[in-house]
This record gives structure tokens, sequence and C-alpha cells, in this order.
DNA sequence: CTACAATTAGGAATCATTCTTATTTAAGAT
DNA sequence: ATCTTAAATAAGAATGATTCCTAATTGTAG
């Protein structure tokens, strides 16, 4: 096993930071190595408790302004969804979710027909479309017993 | 102008609320009166705000539980964009929204198009689908400058 | 009118998020 | 390797939204 293999998401994180003019940090390199691989969009609480068996000094508020700086560079996303925490997604490819109003998992799913919808001309017109997206939300698998 | 037109929507929705086994009360009128006809998605301080205009003693909490208990029953609907305050929407029709992620704006929008999306048959054969909505991101007029 | 259960006001408590400040650190320059 | 300096961090306070608790009030059935 080559070294470059070991260090290849740090680089990667490391060079977006670059050009961020944002520094690497050994608290940024575990919290990216937290969210990257996750499938649940954690919230900051759960992120940060498991950031804090490998830095046990770590902050909250360090591990949520984190979350906030890969938001707003683009290595993350935030995901929507009202009266929860904020919860975030290492996906950054177009795709949509299911929303299971009973437990709050949010699952991701892919589809052709969604990721090409015609958005209507007058909003076109009328406001500058960044991107959007189709919300399911139902009761999942798990939650209908 | 005839008695039946100043109190319908307080017949309404005392019939709702008869529906769901609850009472009807001088301040479930007034809060409901109030979000009955705004197009803005206030949150729930905004509407406290109003209500308190006419009910000087009404307190949050009380505003804030009504709309839950109206979302509850299906009167109003609960808004999803996370990292906010919840917003509320008395438009119960199926409709999607633009959000400005500059000033938060919600804007409602018709489609037919994204009123007859297909589901995905995998969606539909795990999960329980209760129902969708197209979420469009961007800047709006206003502050596009 | 009376009794009972639901609803409310007010304040405390909780939970998520952001702010403040002193200290530490990353990284470019020497 | 050491210095320099702006950026990042830890810790705790502050803020904001929401929920909980409890005693008092109110709606409705009988
Ligand atoms: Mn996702
Ligand atoms: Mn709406
Ligand atoms: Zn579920
Ligand atoms: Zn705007």
């Amino acid at each position: 096993m080559k070294k470059e293999n070991l260090s290849n998401t740090h680089n990667d994180i490391k060079k977006l930071l670059k050009k961020h003019n944002l520094k690497m940090t050994p608290q940024r390199a575990a919290i990216y190595n937290e969210i990257v691989g996750s499938k649940e969009h954690p919230a900051t609480v759960k992120i940060f408790k498991k950031v804090r068996e490998v830095f046990p000094n770590i902050s909250f508020d360090t591990v949520n302004r984190t979350l906030s700086t890969f938001v707003d560079i683009g290595l993350i996303k935030s995901v929507e969804y009202s009266g929860e925490s904020r919860r975030f997604d290492p996906n950054t490819k177009k795709h949509h979710h299911f929303i299971c109003v009973k437990c709050g998992r949010i699952i991701d799913f892919e589809s052709r027909e969604f990721d090409n919808l015609n958005i209507p001309e007058d909003i076109k017109k009328r406001y500058e479309v960044l991107e959007y997206k189709v919300t399911i939300e139902g009761i999942c698998d798990r939650c209908k017993k």
C-alpha cells in the first residue's frame, strides 16, 4: 500500500481549503474524516461526539463552525428540515431525499427524471436559480413496523 | 352583508377542531385569523407579535403550541428549512417553494409538471409516501439588487 | 349552575447555535 | 530550525427558539 493512498482525503481537503485561504488543521481533518463516509446525514452533536473520541478536548463550537466552513466552501452540504438541528451531507452530487416524518431519517435517492425538471419560466425570469431538489416525506420501512 | 360571511372562518376552524376533539378558544381564533391570509410564511414570533396587538396577555408558548396543533390537524403546514425558526404556511394546497438563500424569503409557485412527478418505484415499494415537493433555492429579485 | 377536563399565562428549563476572549497553532519567511 | 503573524481553537457566556411545568382560568356537557 502506497503512502499516497493514506493521505488522499487529507490532500484533497487541504487543496480545497487552500483555495479559500483557510488553513489545514488536525481538527478540520478529523471532522472531515468523520463525516466523509457517513450516509445518515448526521447533526453537529453526533459528529462532535465521534470526533471527541479522537480529540478529547475539541469544543462543540469548533466542530459546528468547521461544518459551517465546509458548507461555505462546498465540501459538504447542509440539509434543510425545520424544527430540528442542522444536519450535514457529504454527498454533494445532485440527489434527492426521502424524509421519514416519524423518526427523522433522511435517505438519499437518485432519479434521472428529478434531476432534469423544467424550472417554470417565470421563476427563471424573476429569480436567479442556484439549485433545486425533490423532497419526499413519508414513513420509512423501520417505522412502518 | 350577512352574518355568516363574518363568521365563516370561525365556523370552519371550529368544525375542524371539533373533529379532533379540540375546543375553540378566542386565542385559537385570533391566531388562525392572523395566519390565514398571510403569504409570507411567517415564523412563530411574527405571529405572536401580531396577535399580541389584539391579545396583550397571550404567551409565546400558547401561540407556538397552537401553531403546532394547527399543523397536527392539517389546518396549516410547517415549512422545512433548517438553521432557522419554524415557519408556517396557511396554504395547504399542493404547491412548491422558491427559497432565497440571501434573505430567507419563501415564495410559492405552482407547476402542473411538478405536481405530477413519478415517484421512483423502489421508494414507493419500500416506504409509505405521504407527499413530496420541489424546493428551488436561489436569489430573489430584491436581493439581486 | 356545577363539575370536570382542556386550555392558558408566566416563568423556568432545555437545546441548538453563536459570540467573546485569551491562548495556541499553521505555514510562510528567515 | 526558528521567527512572525494571522488564523484557528477551547472554554464558557450569551442568545434564540422551543418546550416544560404548574397554578389559574375557561369551555362544555349534564
Ligand atoms: Mn443526502
Ligand atoms: Mn407556501
Ligand atoms: Zn422512520
Ligand atoms: Zn432575497
